[in-house]
DNA sequence: GTGCATTGCGCAATGT
DNA sequence: GACATTGCGCAATGCA
C-alpha cells in the first residue's frame, strides 16, 4: 500500500474543484458599482486592489503578485451620512443623483430599478435564497482552498521522494560507470590481470 | 534563465505566508455567537461546517473533508422579524431582549454592553479602522490563496520534470546493467570474440 | 427573464 | 486597546 497511487485521490478532487475558470471575459467593472456604498455610509472606497473577478483569480495571474499591499487609505472617514440609519438601502434612486458627478457619464446606471420594497414576501425570499447560495458558494470555497493546501502538501512530500530516488538512481550510475570503466581498462590491457578490484 | 532557481522565489513567497498557524488552540466555540443573528433576521443556522479557525485551517485536518456538502436548510425563512427594516442594528441591548427567550439560560448575553450609539464619532472611527483591517486581512488571505496555488502548479511541473528524469536515468542504468551482463558473459567464456554487440 | 453562483463589502464577534 | 480573522447578510454581477 502507499506506493503508487497515493496522491490521486487529492489531486482529483482538487482537479474538480477548478470546472471551467480558464475561460477568458472581459471584466471592465472598475465602477465597483457605487450603489452599494449607500447601504451603510456611502464612503468613497475605490479599492483597486481587489478586482480581479472569475477567471483572472484563478489564473496564474502573475502579474498580481505586485499588489499595493499596505495602501488601504482610510476612506474620507465621513461620518455625516447615515446618522438617520433608517431606509438608507430603500431605493437606489434616490441615493444616485447623489454621486451623479462621480459617475462617468458613460455609466449612468439605470435609474428605473424596479424599486422592490424590503418588505414583500418576494424580497425576503430572494435574500433568503440568496444567503444560502453564499453559505454553499462560501464552503465550496473554503473546501477548494483546503483542497488546494492539501495538493501542494502532497506534491511537496512526493517531490521529496522523486528527489530522493533520483539521488539514489544517480548514485547507482555512477557506480555502474565506474565498474564499465575499470573494464574497459582491462580489457584495452588485453587479458591482464583479472579480478583486480571488483 | 528558468533552470534551477526556477520554484524558490514562489514558494518563499508561500511559506512566509504562513507565519505561525501550527499551534494547538482549543476552540470550544460550538455556539458561534447567537447575537449576531439577531442582526438581520436571526436565521437558525448552526452551520457546524465553517467553524475550524486558527490551526485548524492550514493543517491536513483530514477529518474536514467529510462534510455535510449538501446540507444547506433554509434557515427557517422567517421573514416576519426585521420587516420594519431601519435600525434593526441599532444597538445590541434593545434588540437582545427580544431575542432573549431564544437564547440559552447559560448563554445570558451580557446585557450591559456599554451600548454605543451608532451616531458617534468613537463608533465610526472604530467601524472604518475595522473596514480597513477587514479589506487587509482579505487581501491578504486573497494572495496566500494565489500563492498556495502557483505553488501548486510549479510543484506540479517539477514533479513531472522528476518523473521525466527518474525515466532518462533508469533508462541508462538499465542499458548499463545490459553491457555489464554481457561483459560478464563474455568475461565467463574466457576470452571470447569481443565486441560482440555493443 | 428567472434562478443560482460569485464576489466585494460592511458589521459584529472573536482572536491575538 | 488596537489590529487581525472570521462568519454572515446584502447588493451587484456573472452565468446558464
Amino acid at each position: 500500500m502507499m506506493s503508487d497511487s497515493r496522491v490521486s485521490s487529492v489531486i482529483q478532487e482538487w482537479v474538480s474543484s477548478y470546472p471551467g475558470q480558464a475561460q477568458t471575459q472581459s471584466p471592465s467593472n472598475q465602477v465597483v458599482s457605487n450603489a452599494q456604498m449607500s447601504q451603510m455610509d456611502m464612503l468613497s472606497y475605490n479599492h483597486s486592489q481587489g478586482m480581479m473577478r472569475g477567471g483572472a483569480d484563478d489564473r496564474v495571474a502573475e502579474q498580481m503578485m505586485g499588489l499595493p499591499y499596505l495602501s488601504y487609505p482610510p476612506p474620507c472617514l465621513n461620518n455625516s451620512s447615515s446618522l438617520g440609519n433608517s431606509t438608507q438601502h430603500q431605493s437606489l434612486a434616490s441615493t444616485q443623483q447623489d454621486f451623479s458627478p462621480f459617475l462617468l457619464p458613460t455609466l449612468r446606471a439605470p435609474v428605473t430599478k424596479r424599486s422592490i420594497s424590503k418588505d414583500s414576501a418576494e424580497y425576503r425570499l430572494r435574500r433568503e435564497r440568496n444567503n444560502i447560495a453564499v453559505r454553499k458558494s462560501r464552503d465550496k470555497a473554503r473546501r477548494r482552498i483546503l483542497l488546494t493546501q492539501q495538493r501542494a502538501l502532497q506534491l511537496q512530500e512526493e517531490n521529496q521522494k522523486l528527489q530522493m530516488r533520483i539521488g539514489q538512481l544517480t548514485q547507482e550510475l555512477d557506480t555502474l560507470k565506474h565498474i564499465l570503466s575499470q573494464r574497459h581498462l582491462q580489457g584495452a590491457e588485453a587479458g591482464g590481470p583479472r579480478e583486480s578490484s571488483i
